[in-house]
DNA sequence: CTTGCCTCTGACGTCAACGTCAGGTTTTAG
DNA sequence: CTAAAACCTGACGTTGACGTCAGAGGCAAG
């Protein structure tokens, strides 16, 4: 039985947290430096986490995407942790939900606009 | 009347472009400094442009809200003035609008949870 | 034992679209 | 004429999510 075994039966090192969410190592760091991700520590001091921590990593990479800050996913984190919320937080949610609204709106203007350039470069070679 | 009107009845200052293009004077120089902005200049030095500049500058605003680099859209400018494309421009145009069209999906999807949150937390004060 | 991969902590580098400051000229308004 | 705007050319600063390198350990396998 290996240390890894010992250590816990759920838990994985940091390269597998990284491989099955598709990001570097550096990544995975990143995040719980951005107060994102909590692990435990083996002895020797290597980054223990949760099979949970996979679709995590997976959702911050989603609200990254959307244009969110780290810091501001980790001032919604608990929304999503406890399902509590407070004003502030409600507040929160509604703007970013709001301004990626808008993102998609402006996205898809900026695609209608390509397309149209598409369609006549294409019947004018 | 002004050194300006006498240098041209079309042409503006580059103060009244990023005006009326709702961006920084200095984005506009930035714009002309990246080869998609071009100006004809007063006898002292002072950037003269003509009225399209207008759009074509909120049309680069738009394009860089979609993800495109100063670099794409310079070299995908010559489908907008003249019309014609080659095999290459073509291929950028369609990878371009594939990777518009893959962020609004993923925006959707991110739209969609933030959603999902929201109205749990509204039936979860 | 040792080879080779994985992990650790720092800390500096990157990239893009500008912001900002310095120091000087130009145009306009009164 | 004069003061205030507006414009000019550099050139360095900013921001965010990492990349990358250095140097030092940790761990499974032969």
């Amino acid at each position: 039985m290996t240390i890894t075994e010992a250590a816990g039966e759920g838990l994985v090192r940091i390269g597998q947290v990284a491989r099955d969410a598709g990001v570097s190592v550096r990544a995975v760091r990143y995040y719980e430096q951005q107060g994102l991700l909590t692990a435990e520590r083996s002895p020797s001091g290597q980054r223990l986490y949760r099979q949970d921590a996979v679709p995590l990593v997976r959702f911050f990479q989603q609200m990254y995407a959307a244009g969110l800050t780290s810091r501001r996913i980790a001032e919604l984190l608990p929304c999503w942790d406890s399902g509590h919320t407070d004003a502030e937080q409600r507040a929160m949610l509604r703007a970013e939900r709001d301004r990626i609204q808008a993102k998609v709106d402006d996205l898809q203007t900026a695609l209608d606009r390509l397309d149209e350039v598409i369609r006549t470069t294409d019947t004018h070679p």
